[in-house]
DNA sequence: ATTGGCTACGAAAAGGTTTTCGTAGAATAA
DNA sequence: TTATTCTACGAAAACCTTTTCGTAGCCAAT
């Protein structure tokens, strides 16, 4: 154990306790002599300060926590990716959270966070969040937050999210564009606003083109695998009625989809055309190449963590509530084509 | 902010605060009315514990370390989940840092690890660590570390890999019994054993079938994806000696050929086979299908947490060096029929 | 000659929890 | 009755760092 602390360092220098800390933070109440001496101990004696006396001391602990439903997403991999690069940028630790789409692990997590372990809060929510309270309960003890992607509809505070009604239109009049007359949605979240808005975009192109909306083409999918494959094999097997576009809300319900297209010889895009939500690498690659709207994942994880640090260094927290929109762009592939 | 501590508790309560730090810890030596009384009180008043006083005093931080060099990668992604879920089961948290590949990353990150901020240590190499002494000096301090997949050759540290000297020689085999004649391997990094063994499969296959290791056909690439391109490209461009199969030690090598291959007009599988090692989800549904050598990435996360905690949790630390060693499977699809 | 200011440092408190060591009172044993 | 043992709690130290408040010594200004 590394167990060099500032009585050791002082008692080997002759000097006390406050000097050495003093020193080693560069205070100007040490001559330049002084703090040469403190560093070249300290250096020699390997002393790594203790973190926690130091959290505990000034209130601070240089560390924020996000708080996610899964890292096994391009998306989300790819937002971490973002936030970690600030964090370490400035110097801060980096407390990851998996709630796994379960309100139970957020709610849990939430509430951990209210102990005071960190200094700042990036959340995304999970699937079946629909109340905020433990979310209104952590805001109140007036830690820095900031919500990305999923945001709570109710709530004030500052969001970084993209232009999901845009896209959702977009995403559709692309498919009524390329000849679909019977656009299917599916959708992971009856609560998620990103999902409102996504299929308000959907409704409202439908509607723009006059199309009649068919509630029995609007699935709502699960975080259960085998249940979604279901969902969508049914839906893509019923001899009438079947849909001729497909707009995916989530990149996992578009591989899905893929799968089942496969399984049940559906010819994509002959006979069914695809667009969907996806961070996937390897979408130019697929079989066919799969049409995209690509959220700038980065970036929002990017921009969330810099927007939180402005609030962590801010003394006087502004007033005003960053809403910050960035654009998502529609890539066209072969599956829609 | 949550301002509840122990004092303003005991005040309320006209107890001792170590009669109600006591009570809150489930002592004997507290009455069970009063735990009642204490408890009820703290529910009452919002109470949650400072973790840093608690960190300081127990020297427990009741948190881990996870560092790897990318999140944005199937493989490492699965990883974090697995070890995610074994620390949100141990009721530890989390604090992830990424290397980005980069040595000083790595370096830098192991040297703050040393000040205590955690119970314990995962670590994946990145591709360019020769020397070891971060990780000596790290291990020096006592706290337990366990390293997954890019584990170091020269220390004497619990382990977590798959078996990927065999894995190589399979694939290797794999791509000859598949017709191939002429097999180039792509390669990350000049240093990490897992490339070592990888390759030594490779080519001890070759050696057993007779055929000559070329060096032209053993590239080594960065984490320069513009210039692993050039060097794929460059390689399969060639006019002779070009091969007519590939064995991609990682997955991003894999896509880069795929890339290249659609750029050259060049047929998979007819003019050139690939297997590669691969998380992909989306592997079945690339146009070819990817032939893969899929390590088991989630449970490599899960087992590595595992045997941490079971190190942090022994007093005595074993003796025993644990080396776990996992299967990874091949998957043949089109890419190499 | 007094006052004021500066430099360079030290003593001590504060931060909140945990743990060790008491101890007062009651109950039991001798 | 006296000695011993529990029971239930409190005082205080310890964990390590940071920060506030001194202060001794020296120089400059009035």
């Amino acid at each position: 154990m590394s167990n060099t602390n500032l009585k050791k360092l002082a008692e080997e220098l002759g000097l006390s306790i406050s000097s050495v800390s003093k020193a080693l933070r560069d205070s100007y109440e040490i001559s330049a002599e002084t703090k040469k001496r403190v560093l070249a101990m300290a250096e020699k004696m390997n002393y790594q300060p203790n973190p926690f006396a130091s959290s505990l001391r000034r209130k601070k602990s240089v560390t924020i926590a996000v708080v996610i439903p899964e890292i096994a997403n391009n998306f989300f991999a790819l937002a971490l990716d973002g936030i970690q690069m600030v964090a370490q940028q400035k110097g801060y630790h980096l407390l990851t959270y998996l709630t796994h789409e379960d309100y139970k692990n957020e709610e849990a997590t939430i509430r951990h966070l209210q102990g005071g372990r960190v200094d700042g809060v990036l959340i995304s929510l999970c699937r079946d969040t629909e109340s905020i309270h433990h979310l209104v309960s952590l805001h109140e003890t007036g830690i820095p937050m900031v919500f990305f992607d999923r945001v709570p509809e109710q709530m004030d505070c500052p969001t970084v999210t993209t232009d999901d009604y845009e896209s959702g239109f977009k995403a559709t009049e692309h498919l009524i564009n390329a000849g679909c007359k019977k656009i299917a949605c599916l959708s992971l979240s009856n609560y998620l606003s990103i999902t409102h808005k996504r299929m308000k975009g959907y409704e409202d192109a439908l509607k723009k083109h006059a199309i009649k909306l068919d509630p029995k083409l609007v699935i709502q999918c699960n975080n259960d695998n085998e249940n979604n494959l279901n969902l969508i094999k049914n839906m893509l097997s019923a001899k009438k009625d079947r849909p001729d576009g497909i707009f995916a809300t989530v990149e996992k319900l578009a591989i899905s989809t893929y799968y089942v297209c496969n399984d049940i010889k559906l010819k994509i895009p002959q006979q069914i055309k695809i667009i969907s939500f996806s961070n996937l690498r390897t979408a130019s690659l697929l079989s066919p190449s799969l049409s995209t709207i690509t959220q700038p994942a980065f970036e929002i994880g990017k921009e969330s963590a810099s927007l939180l640090f402005r609030m962590i260094e801010k003394k006087t927290f502004g007033n005003r509530i960053d809403k910050i929109v960035l654009k998502s762009s529609l890539i066209e592939r072969n599956s829609s084509k």
